[in-house]
RNA sequence: GGUCGCGUAGCUCAGCUGGAUAGAGCAUCUGCCUUCUAAGCAGACGGUCGAAGGUUCGAAUCCUUCCGCGAUCACCA
């Protein structure tokens, strides 16, 4: 049972005791630092019950906890507000409970539903940037806090491999590209293919320019230049199965998908289960149809089919196209129920998804529980904010985008510059290095985009790019490396770490602030889970380890000569660096032994 | 225009189901390395919580209106 659950029962007790009034619930906060006190009784929402004066009430309460209440040392009243002393053998006890239990923090795993995590849904024409790390970040660190929460989750992406942006690379390649590849162009797999795309865009500017020039207007030049005519001839082609077409897309996309497995592993991100829309896009139809006999669509005149969400304050939306062929919308109703077919236990999915696509998920979330599934109430959209330059936004076609790779790679060398000037890798090996500024430049890049709400949009200025400072992984790294050191300096043995503490040790007041932070871990793990926010997460971490470092300052750890005390205050830093790694796990980020 | 989201210190962000004097980091300034890693610690400076009303004993938090920024409202994805 949890502090808070003794205390409200004893709250209710002495106020029913007191009074003779049953409290229906008591409100509970931590208490302010600025006054003694570990956790405070709102006194004021009593005296709708209780009539009189908060400060007397507030002190009749305390002294009854005071008397009745083992873990109650002290107490104080201010104003409506009665501050409770908890005392030191409540947090030492605690604490030898969690003594030796791995993964702290984390719930039984697989004792919640399944559930699929969708992040990362490329475009196959380019190379991933900025804004698909954020996606992939969110999507993964969402999926390993649901773990941790105790679900069973299958990550899974959706690859958008068919479509017109795929036939403009191909296009382009096909007309400039004299047969290069990346062995003999020397790029990266995917970064050739986007080199193309941006030269059909160039192409077709300088067609419009012409068309223009010739006495065109613009927008008809737009739809009747040349290269997006052959473009779009290419699809129809491709959809047809074009033997050659076939063969270009399918040796391009290879190209994309290795640059892209590069990419995902340096970012430490992985999938269960892949879709690809070339295979699902079909798939929606016949439910379609289906729902249009059970009267949740309606079709048109022209022979285009449409659901009326009017009544739930929607517009008209269409879900087929007059010649019959699948929108967006067909293709994600269709693959949303062949996941529920290929995972039956699944029940409930995640979609991270920018918040550009609000309304389409809102409508396709509405039409699946039209069409009658029962697991269309546990959809949910995880919608995040863009991530926008000063300049504004990416934009691809205009080479204004901040490249994946690129980025990650600038993070390592800034790692490597800093770790360079602070010059502590004495004995590290070339690879141990390299291996060591990847982990700080991930982190500093993870934590950078994961401790921002979700919902809220990032401005990323390459020029001042990401600091290693402060509230950052660097920051959080560096703590857990300290304490690492501690724990080699320390000298105990395996039974020292095992063997449960004295609680009849005085907590310095660090210490104390330390365990209460401790205790905090489960509860964020969940209350994550439950907002699908890994910014809850970076948030306790960075708490947490501020503690920390203000305990390492004022409190000697190896130099105590209390044998005991000396050991608790190694323990207490062992568990501490376990939290960190936890928690870090679930941003997935790694942490170093020595920085 | 309709709908949705956001607006907190110069900048980047916290602030749980309403509760005490709104908190961090960066930047600027001041101290602290002959004790466990100074990517650190301690402190100073910095706020009409976009604006106005309302509900409440109490509002950054809930409601209404307005302003600003963004997204969306395609037989695009």
């Amino acid at each position: 049972m949890s502090l808070q659950q003794i205390l409200e029962e004893k709250v209710k007790k002495a106020v029913s005791d007191l009074y003779q009034i049953e409290l229906p619930s008591v409100e509970f906060q931590p208490t302010r630092k600025d006054f003694e006190g570990d956790v405070t009784v709102v006194i004021f929402p009593m005296l709708r019950f209780v009539k009189g004066n908060p400060v007397q009430i507030g002190t009749q309460i305390g002294e009854f906890l005071q008397e009745n209440v083992e873990e109650i040392a002290k107490f104080n009243v201010v104003k409506g507000f009665l501050n409770l002393v908890v005392a030191d053998n409540y947090y030492l006890n605690f604490f030898n409970s969690i003594l030796s239990t791995a993964n702290y923090g984390y719930a039984e795993p697989n004792s919640k539903h399944a559930v699929m995590v969708e992040y990362s849904s490329p475009n196959t024409n380019k190379p991933l940037h900025l804004g698909h790390i954020r996606n992939n970040l969110l999507g993964y660190s969402v999926s390993e806090i649901l773990k941790a929460s105790g679900h069973k989750v299958y990550k899974t992406q959706i690859i958008n491999d068919r479509g017109i942006h795929i036939c403009k690379s191909m296009l382009a390649w096909q007309k400039f590209g004299k047969g290069e590849t990346p062995e003999t162009s020397g790029l990266k797999s995917d970064h050739l293919v986007g080199k193309y795309y941006v030269a059909f865009d160039q192409a077709y500017k300088k067609e419009i320019e012409t068309l223009v020039a010739e006495g065109m207007d613009k927008a008809q030049a737009e739809k009747e230049a040349p290269i997006l005519l052959e473009a779009q001839e290419m699809l129809r082609k491709w959809e047809a199965g074009d033997e050659e077409v076939v063969a270009l897309w399918t040796m391009m996309n290879g190209w994309v998908y290795e640059g892209f497995d590069t990419t995902y592993q340096n970012l430490g991100v992985d999938f269960d289960k892949l879709y690809y829309e070339s295979n699902t896009y079909l798939l929606g139809r016949d439910v379609v149809k289906d729902g249009l006999n059970k009267g949740v669509f309606f079709k048109k005149e022209d022979g285009s089919v449409w659901i009326d969400l009017t009544d739930e304050g929607l517009d008209e939306k269409i879900v087929l196209r007059s010649d019959g062929t699948a929108v967006y919308m067909t293709q994600d109703i269709g693959t949303a129920i062949q996941r529920v077919t290929d995972f039956p236990d699944i029940n409930g999915m995640v979609y991270t998804v920018g918040n550009e696509q609000d309304y389409h998920f809102k409508v396709l979330f509405l039409i699946l529980k039209k069409l009658g599934y029962p697991w269309a109430e546990k959809l949910y959209h995880l919608s995040y904010g863009m991530v926008d330059l000063p300049s504004g936004k990416m934009k691809s076609r205009e080479g204004t985008v901040v490249d994946a790779d690129d980025l990650i790679a600038s993070m390592e060398e800034t790692a490597a510059e800093i770790s360079k000037e602070l010059g502590k890798l004495e004995g590290y090996s070339e690879e141990e290095k390299q291996n060591l500024f990847r982990i700080i430049g991930l982190g500093a890049l993870k934590y950078f985009i994961l401790k921002v709400d979700p919902k809220k949009r990032i401005l990323f200025n390459p020029e001042e790019s990401v600091d290693f400072q402060g509230n950052t992984g660097p920051f959080i790294q560096y703590t857990y490396a300290r304490i690492q050191s501690i724990l080699r300096k320390s000298n105990l043995d395996a039974k020292d770490f095992s063997t449960a503490l004295e609680v009849t040790l005085d907590l310095h007041e660090k210490e104390k602030e330390l365990l209460k932070q401790v205790q905090l871990f489960p509860e964020t793990v969940q209350l994550a889970a439950e907002n699908y926010s890994p910014a809850l997460v970076a948030n306790y971490v960075y708490d947490l380890v501020k503690e920390f470092n203000s305990f390492y300052q004022q409190v000697t750890i190896l130099g105590e000569t209390d044998a005991e005390k000396k050991r608790f205050r190694v323990l207490l830093s062992q568990k501490v660096g376990e939290v960190i790694q936890s928690a870090f796990r679930l941003l997935g980020v790694d942490v170093p032994e020595r920085m």
